[in-house]
DNA sequence: TGAACAGTTGAATAAATGTTCAAGTGTTCA
DNA sequence: TGAACACTTGAACATTTATTCAACTGTTCA
């Protein structure tokens, strides 16, 4: 059988492809999505995070900066407090997407 | 700061979270990625598959095993061949969300 | 100023997982 | 039947990575 210009017309580079490999792997662990849940629809200091999602702030605080390379979340400072919030709205659309494929 | 209604309106239980976590670390694999572009819009035998990402039959062999649990691809057989395909058309709408997110 | 608070960071450990390798299953065809 | 082919599978190894722990930075306020 003939692969034909499937090649050609990939969407994506061997370069592009990494980049979005590593973006679903940010979605993949539990402990992310579990962050990016709670701050759906709402903004929450560090230690607010941990205790949502049932972990501690050291542990929160590195899952949070691999969620903001991945442009996932953003945050402002506020006196002692860091403030985190979802990077923007399309991102809520990104997390409808799985659960439709999980609910058939 | 108070959760409110966020966490009750949250739309996944702590099990649906791990299933839909497990969904994004299938596509969280350039490997795998590799596959599923590879089989946008056709239908290959493991060995053109294998032929086609640049691996072996046997580390492909794996991964489709991966992709066929999270029902991301399908088979048939044909004689000594197992062809594979996409599982289904919205797949494609879900490769096409990573890469608008990925290209801003 | 200094103590308490809120986060961040780096190293270390443990768990998860992709690839390799060797062996096994099932199909075809001479 | 038996050899060749196409693939699958399990174990082992190596890599990646999430959490823990301890130390450190920066801010507030008495």
């Amino acid at each position: 059988m003939e692969i034909k210009e499937i090649t050609v017309s990939a969407p994506l580079q061997e370069e592009k492809l990494s980049d979005l490999a590593d973006f679903y792997k940010v979605l993949g662990e539990p402990s992310r999505l579990k962050i990016l849940y709670l701050l759906y629809g709402c903004e929450l200091p560090v230690s607010d995070i941990a205790s949502g999602v049932g972990s501690t702030v050291s542990a929160v605080s590195h899952q949070l900066k691999i969620l903001k390379n991945a442009r996932l979340v953003k945050f402002r400072k506020d006196g002692k407090n860091s403030i985190y919030s979802l990077a923007d709205d399309h991102i809520s659309t990104i997390l409808s997407m799985g659960t439709d494929h999980i609910n058939e």
